[in-house]
Formats: structure tokens, sequence, C-alpha cells
RNA sequence: GGUGAGGUGGGUGAGUGGCUUAAACCGCCGGUUUGCUAAACCGGUGUCUCGGGAAACCGGGACCGCGGGUUCGAAUCCCGCCCUCACCGCCA
């Protein structure tokens, strides 16, 4: 969520950020529609709150006379009281219907553009940051996708998915799921070699984290919801992590926090179809280890340049194919300033997989989540950051599609140690 | 799920309607003293928000788990909710 005093003083910036993200010119009137509500809040503030001084003022006295036996003056203040009462009534109303229309349209406003994203409309748009070298991996005519691999070296189920659960619900089996625990220690391990702490967090988080990062209101379809306890089931391990420094006040000196964590992630995704969702490209549970950072203002960008370092390095030591998109004004997340996506070649559906998402969010969440740190004498949203390092489902669909061979399925070295095998053989 | 006890500032914790501008202690920051450290003593120490100011700061308002209510006046009384702890039940 913006600030409303970054609105006033940012107006262009704010509006040339909407037109970036495609907004209609007559949607833009939404920010002198808060400008509007801004003023008259405050302005109603001030009746309110003069009023409420008299108040206090008057009881205090009403107490003192009672105590001198001046009750006929103390009768006299106390009329005085509930006219100033009823006059209250209306201002306050006033107030808090303006407050409420404020919060709601506050809400509908993304975060405003880093100027090197770059303008368009969808993901046709986005612009290549990093391209792959050299020409994409050529299998031969008989290779097969992931789907079809799975089924060859029995390594996921997902009728058997859709037996217990539903579709998208994959299950790993044998070396499928061995090979998916060894990709979740690797991240795990590389995470924590490159200083992040690893936390374990709950699947299940309540609205006010959900919130506080973004994903209600402008996600809620998007979320399993467990009516119940009022508990959403997290799409990314974003939400509890990022969560953990709701309404810190940091020192300067507790910069860089670094967090990592995997979780399952659970997406509803509704309204996919068709052969891009096939296998694993689309499921509604998957595992990813998430890399989270929370920076001073100053370090954040750079923070942004390490953490698409560490991504770039995940995926060289699986060599895997994968180039560096930057995201359009058309395809950037809600919340987000920059974001990058990794897309990995998967050279037996001929198409680019995203594989990881790496945003830096400067204080758009950082104002949801009162996180803060001191700047001398004054506080200071601090900025918030996160990536994908890395999603599993897709990044085993290409390991397997790239690496098949007349043998069995070759794993890269990085591996091998966790995985205890060095290929994917027949069962 | 049942019963009971609780929820007060960074921490412990006092506070049953106005003398609370939330005591006291601890912590933290600054100062005095001091070979250094410590002790002792003195002063300061929250969050949000509105207004004024270039700023330091000054003034108003809100905040004692959250939301309502009673009252001239609520941390204090009433109602609802949430959470924590203890015991019981169930249980990996």
């Amino acid at each position: 969520m913006l600030q409303v005093p970054f609105l006033r003083e940012n107006k262009e910036r704010v509006l040339n950020g909407l037109r970036k993200r495609n907004w209609k010119e007559e949607d833009l009137q939404i920010i002198d529609r808060i400008l509007e509500l801004d003023s008259s809040r405050r302005k109603l503030l001030q009746e309110v709150e003069q009023l409420q001084a008299r108040l206090k003022q008057l009881s205090g006295e009403i107490g003192a006379l009672y105590k001198q036996g001046k009750r006929e003056e103390a009768e006299a203040s106390k009329a005085e009281v509930s006219s100033l009462k009823e006059q209250m009534k209306t201002p306050e109303e006033q107030l808090k219907k303006v407050k409420a229309e404020l919060e709601q349209l506050l809400l509908e406003v993304p975060n405003v553009p880093n100027d090197l994203v770059p303008f368009g409309k969808s993901e046709d748009d986005n612009e290549i940051y990093k391209a792959w070298p050299d020409e994409l991996p050529e299998l031969g005519e008989n290779a097969l996708p992931h789907w079809e691999l799975a089924k060859v070296y029995q390594l996921f189920d997902l009728e058997l998915g859709t037996k217990l659960t539903g579709a998208g619900f994959p299950v790993y089996l044998g070396q499928g799921a061995r090979l998916e625990r060894a990709l979740i220690n690797y991240f795990l391990d590389r995470a924590h070699r490159a200083g992040y702490l690893e936390v374990s967090p709950p699947l299940l988080v309540n609205a006010d984290t959900a919130r506080a990062t973004g994903q209600l209101p402008d996600k809620e379809g998007q979320m399993y919801f467990v009516e119940r306890d009022g508990f959403y089931l997290i799409p990314t391990a974003e939400v509890p992590v990022t969560n953990i420094y709701r309404g810190a006040i940091l020192e300067e000196e507790d910069f860089p926090i670094k967090l990592t964590g995997y979780t399952p992630c659970f997406r509803r995704e509704a309204g996919s179809y068709g052969a891009h969702v096939r296998g694993l490209n689309r499921v509604h549970q998957f595992d990813k280890v998430e890399i989270v950072r929370i920076e001073h203002p100053d370090r954040s960008y750079a923070a942004l340049d390490e953490m698409l370092e560490h991504v770039s390095s995940l995926l060289d030591e699986l060599e895997l194919p994968y180039r560096i998109v930057r995201l359009c004004g058309g395809d950037l997340g809600f919340t987000s300033a920059l974001t990058y996506d990794f897309e990995v070649y998967s050279a037996a559906q001929k198409r680019w997989l995203e594989v990881s998402s790496v945003s830096n969010f400067e204080t758009y969440q950082s104002n949801r989540l009162q996180l803060r740190f001191k700047d001398g004498k004054k506080k200071r949203l601090a900025h918030t950051l996160n990536g994908s390092a890395l999603a599993l489902a897709r990044i085993v669909a290409a390991l397997l599609e790239n690496n098949q061979t007349e043998n069995g399925i070759e794993l890269p070295k990085v591996l091998h140690s966790y995985t205890g095998f060095e290929r994917i053989e027949k069962p």
C-alpha cells in the first residue's frame, strides 16, 4: 500500500506508474479522489479533536465542582457537554465514512513501477535481461515431455493425485520423490551457505498475515481458505516468512536480514486450462524454497542483484539453459516495483518455463507490515524483497526432459550426493 | 472440546470510576564523579495521528488484547470476540 503523503508529493510519478501498468485514463481519477478524501479526513479530524479537547476539559471541571459541592454549576457544565456531544455526532460519522472509503481506495492502488520496468501489455512485452547465449538445446525425434517420462520411469502420478485430492495435486513416487527431496535440500543448503537464516514456518496463516504481504484483498481467489478457522493456505513462503517482521522496528545495524524457507505452496489457479498446464507445468500444490530479504532502502537494489546472482548460480549448477526477463508494466505483480523472472528452457516442450520470480517491493509491503527502522530519530519504512530459489515442479520437469538419454535420465553432478543416484533408470 | 485464571509501556508488575499526566523496580540513553570498569547519584526514556515550524521542538487528540456499551468522566463497570496459561479430555 502506498502512503498518502507520498501520493501527495509524487502524484505525477504515481500516475505515470499506473499508465505503465496500462491503466485507462479515466481510472486514474482514483488518485485525485484519494487526495480529496485525505484532505477532508484531516479537516474532520481536527474538528472532532477540538471538540474532544473541550469535552475532556469540561469533565475534569465537573469532577472538581462536585468535590467542592457546587452541584448547580456542575449540572450547567453537564448541559454544555451534552450539546457538545450532539455537535460531534455529524463530523464523527463523516470521518468514519471518509476513512473507510480512503482505506478501500488505497488498497486498489498498486506499487509504482521502477524506471527500469519497460512499457508493455503482456508477458510477450517482457524485456530479455539475460539471454541464453548459444543455440537452444535440441533433443532427438523421440524425446518425451516430462509427463510421459514420469510414466516410463514411474516418477510421479497425476491420476493418483486426482484420486486422493483432485486435479493438480501430483503424487511423487520412488526416484521422483527422492529427486524432489534432494532438490529441496540442495536449495536450502545453498541458501544457508549464502548467509540466509533457515526458517520453517506455518503453512496456514490468518487474514492479518495474508493482508500484510498483499495477498489480500488482491489475490483472495487464488488462495485456499479454511473457513472454519479463518486460515489461508499459503501460496508462497513469502507470506509467513516476511510477516515474521510485521510491526518490527529495526536498528540500522540489523540489516541485511536474509531468510530462507522451504514450504509447499498452494494455489487455486482458477481458470487455468490447456496444453500449457499439462504435467507439472502448473499444479495446485508444489514445493518451493524461497529467499526473503529486508533491507535498508539505499541497499535494496544491490540486494536484488545479489539475489539474481544467487538464483543464476543454482541454475548454472543444475546445468539448465535459462534466461532472465524483466517484467513489463502489464505483467508486473500488484505489489512489486521491479521483478525479474527466470525461465528454464524445456527442450521437449520447446518452451520457456517460469521457475523463479525475484522482486523488490520497496516500501509497498513494509507499509502494510509496519516494518520500520530507526534512521536517526525518525522511523522509516524498510524495503522488502523476495525470490524463488527455486520452485520445484518446473525444475523437475526441465531436468527430466533436457537430460533424457537412451539409458535413462542423467542428473547434474551437483545433485548426486543429495539423490544417492546419478541417473534415473527404468524400475 | 470442557473448566478455571489471566491479557497494563522494552521487561517484571501496581492500579475497583475523577488526586493516573499509568506508580515502583529493572533495562536502555545522557550527565556528574572516576586511572579503567563497576558502583552511587542526577536527568531522560513508548507508539500512532493532526496542526505549527527549515529544523530542534511546541501544541491538540488517540492508544492499558480487539470491538461495542454505560457515565459529565472508564485501564477500572457491562456485553461480545480474540489470545495466553493451568488442569481435564482427545491425540502425532
